[in-house]
DNA sequence: TTCGATGCAAAAAGTTTGCAGCGAA
DNA sequence: TTCGCTGCAAACTTTTTGCATCGAA
């Protein structure tokens, strides 16, 4: 089991307020694939006093930090991901639900430095596309 | 080389249209990501009468047909990549720019059927998450 | 001939921005 | 005390929808 969310960025010195507390833990007892929206609702059940800004203000700092991953959902709209770690992803081309799989021969996928194209490596999401029987 | 886009759409039975045939072919032709915009421009060079709105029916097509993928462009914005041969993308965490790359040992990537959920697979995208030196 | 494709205009959805005030460190 | 976080409202970008018409098969 890895660490939970709040506790990395407490070790990371990330600025605590009560709001982005309250959307850290949101995120991180959260293991489905939520909207900026959704974040919204749940966050202001526990703390009414939170905004759509901060929402994304906070997600858009959790992504860049490589705390939190970012998904095309259904629509337009994006959903976020604060399991990181050891999972990935399927995703019905036709409807675009996600759901989240753990795929065989992952540990085995490297980028080599000739692709790094002078990037920092912060994780990798495989995304299995398919079709759903619904579909 | 992979089939040719317009090509494998024929065989499969595709309505073709002169928009329809322009648009795949403003994809075929092109092993960048584009935006439905940038989509529309290229295809209006070609052939004025496409609208934004056809641009967009046809994506949503190809896409659920599995010709096409869809990815999480830098800002609102989804990005369209050509189902070309096996290549994957290297994501910036940041400023959402994306980037094709070839990893290795992604032949032993496989999804077990326990995990398929009656879905039918159609593809795998491996996104690798970075930060870019400009970032 | 028929049913699906097309385009327009309008609306919706989702996200970002500017700015003044507030509060964590 | 300071610098960064916050929230509101407005702007903006991107995508979707309704509907009448058109044309590929």
């Amino acid at each position: 089991m890895s660490t939970e969310l709040l506790e990395r960025l407490r070790t990371r010195g990330w600025r605590m307020t009560p709001q982005r507390r309250t959307i850290a833990e949101v995120l991180g007892g959260n293991h489905v694939h939520l909207t900026a929206e959704e974040i919204l609702d749940e966050a202001r059940a526990r703390l009414p006093e939170v905004s759509l800004t901060t929402v994304y203000n906070t997600l858009h700092e959790l992504v860049a930090m490589g705390e939190v991953r970012e998904l095309v959902g259904q629509r337009g709209s994006k959903r976020y991901d604060p399991n990181v770690e050891a999972h990935h992803h399927l995703r019905c081309v036709c409807c675009g639900r996600i759901l989240d799989v753990r795929p065989e021969g992952a540990e085995h996928l490297r980028l080599p430095e000739s692709e790094l194209h002078g990037h920092t490596l912060v994780g990798v999401d495989i995304v299995f596309e398919g079709r759903c029987s619904d579909c």
